[in-house]
DNA sequence: GCGCGTTACTAACGCGAGTTAGTGAGCCCG
DNA sequence: CGGGCTCACTAACTCGCGTTAGTAACGCGC
């Protein structure tokens, strides 16, 4: 291990181009209100090269009253993580989008009964959080908006009034049924992806409702079956769902790797897809559109719902003013899952 | 948004204890060897929790020349942090081993081609760096080894002297391998997870070519097929290994999500799995227990695999001795994907 | 009653930058 | 020739904490 010199400092920067750090930090800074000619200028910043001088992080943000840095909190359990296909590319959304405006992303894993974000924030490691999939009852966060801390939560929190960003999953799933619809299907069923008490999975219903609504056919609550995020909870719904005496011919699954589950249900029940019985799912997992058949499904922009959540956060921080709510698009995915309905609903 | 009110300082606290700031310091950072009586130790600290006071993380680094933050630097491309299932599980790991010895941790994405590690440590806004997936002629990493600053680097890197954490990719590989052997087969063939370049792909090569080796069975080339991280290579490649003329009766699949493929195309081809052909994947992916059928693999213990490099991270930074290399054992976990060899190869 | 050792603290410096108030030099104008 | 103005900078303070060196008070032995 070679010993490594001391770093360079602003005033070592300083002292090689002959003037004083004061004069150093404000070129660095590229303060051009000061009126340094460009010679000096142009000295100051080739001594900081040659120096391979890098400003101290944590003086900067001692003395500049900003870690640039922000939080991402998880506030999921680590299974609930290790499930999350789409996490990484989130992740990868916020980072990008964050170092674009200067700040680094430290991530905060925390148990949804386990830690608590104060140190965090108290300690001034990071200006702000964007806060991923937080309960409707977590009060230490209802505590830290109310007190005035710049939070951007990652899905929705109805009660709390915080900035959100998220999906928009009614529409999403509304884009999903009527896909369905206009390949002729008209008994379509559902299968959430998590119980009813996640929001998210009360807005895919919902959009799901609103589109039969909206082809005027009645809502029958024998045609959900609930989900909950893994493959078996699919297969276990499905299952339920082909006991009907009036067979479907169409499912929105609202997520991929609960539809992979239901997939297999079909399967071994001799259902054949799409020919039988046509499913859209919801993700856009990795792994989707190598399923068997390949899955029409409804793409989640996780990349660029990281990207908007760091673009709200970093806004915020710069006290641009912020919305109250962003909804992400998504898109229809259409691959060989789902074709038109066979069984015409009985005709002339 | 109410009016934040100033945040405590340690001159805060002690002047509420009666006692000077260094007292507070020293009792807040517990140095017993100071001689503060209980008393005083106690009314420090109720004064503390009366001002909720948080030690501010920069001053803190700055004072103390260190950051308590450990730097996980993605070096791979946006896809391949997409395409990889475990990360998320991997950064837990890291994340709550560096938390039990007070560190936090930075995710810093960056592209093979595009940036560069030395801001981040050279601002000091990280004590150290876990590098993930680095390539071999990654010239910037050797440096900063070289230069002596703390990393560790998740994988392998064999040309660089640098403290590694990694799976035992050969020894998953060969027990998968022995695993199918003991079930009877003779002629197994073997779909790597990604080109052999990547030596994680090498490795679980050679593990097969071992297990081979000791139970006598000579090593066939025309066996082996090159997958790519996906289920599309994984799918031609299983049905490049088909066309043979004398059909074999098992495959090792190097990565989960190829296996994947190989499974449909072993469907594609009328080959039941396992009465027909065995299959054997590698890394658990949360779907492969859902696989049609559920999937035998080896499991890549991701959390534990994060949580080594944490620690082995850790441990360097407070001078302890760290291994040059670690390798954390896998597990076979035995589901429906293998039988039984019924074709005994030429009995008596 | 002086020296010595504890005990229980504190004063003051330093970390490396950002920032405010100010300063000397040069020039123009009257 | 002096007052005022711009130009090009700098001295010095600040951020909040860790830490070293030092000190005042007290007890104890002789």
């Amino acid at each position: 291990m070679t010993l490594r010199r001391r770093r360079a400092t602003s005033a070592d920067v300083a002292a090689r181009a002959g003037v004083s750090r004061t004069t150093v930090s404000f070129v660095l800074n590229a303060r051009t209100d000061t009126g340094i000619p460009p010679e000096t200028w142009r000295r100051i910043e080739e001594a900081a090269r040659e120096l391979g001088y890098h400003p101290h992080g944590a003086a900067r943000a001692l003395a500049g009253g900003a870690s640039l840095t922000i939080g991402f909190v998880l506030r999921q359990s680590s299974e609930q993580v290790a499930a999350d296909a789409l996490l990484a590319e989130t992740l990868w959304g916020i980072a990008s989008e964050a170092r674009t405006a200067g700040y680094r992303v430290l991530v905060e894993p925390l148990s949804p009964d386990g830690g608590r974000y104060s140190e965090l924030l108290h300690s001034e490691r990071v200006d702000g959080l964007i806060v991923s999939g937080p309960r409707v009852d977590d009060e230490e966060l209802a505590a830290l908006v109310a007190d005035g801390f710049p939070i951007i939560v990652q899905g929705s929190l109805p009660d709390v009034p915080v900035p959100s960003v998220d999906i928009d999953n009614r529409a999403g799933a509304r884009t999903a049924v009527e896909h369905l619809l206009e390949l002729g299907h008209r008994r379509i069923a559902c299968i959430t992806n998590a119980p009813l008490a996640y929001t998210a999975a009360a807005d895919r219903l919902a959009g799901y409702r609103e589109a039969l609504a909206a082809a005027g056919i009645a809502f029958d609550t024998a045609l959900v079956a609930e989900g909950a995020f893994d493959a078996a909870s699919g297969h276990a719904a499905m299952t339920s769902l082909l006991v009907g005496a009036d067979p479907i011919t169409a499912v929105f699954v609202a997520s991929d790797m609960v539809a992979f589950g239901a997939l297999r249900a079909l399967r071994e029940a001799g259902r054949r897809v799409p020919a039988d019985v046509s499913v859209v799912g919801f993700d856009d997992i990795p792994l989707a559109r190598h399923f068997d058949p390949p899955l029409t499904t409804i793409r989640l922009p996780a990349n660029a719902l990281g990207a908007a959540a760091g673009r709200a956060l970093v806004d915020r921080l710069a006290g641009r003013p912020t919305r109250e709510r962003t909804l992400l698009p998504t898109e229809l995915i259409v691959r060989e899952s789902t074709a038109g309905c066979s069984k015409s609903s009985g005709g002339p």
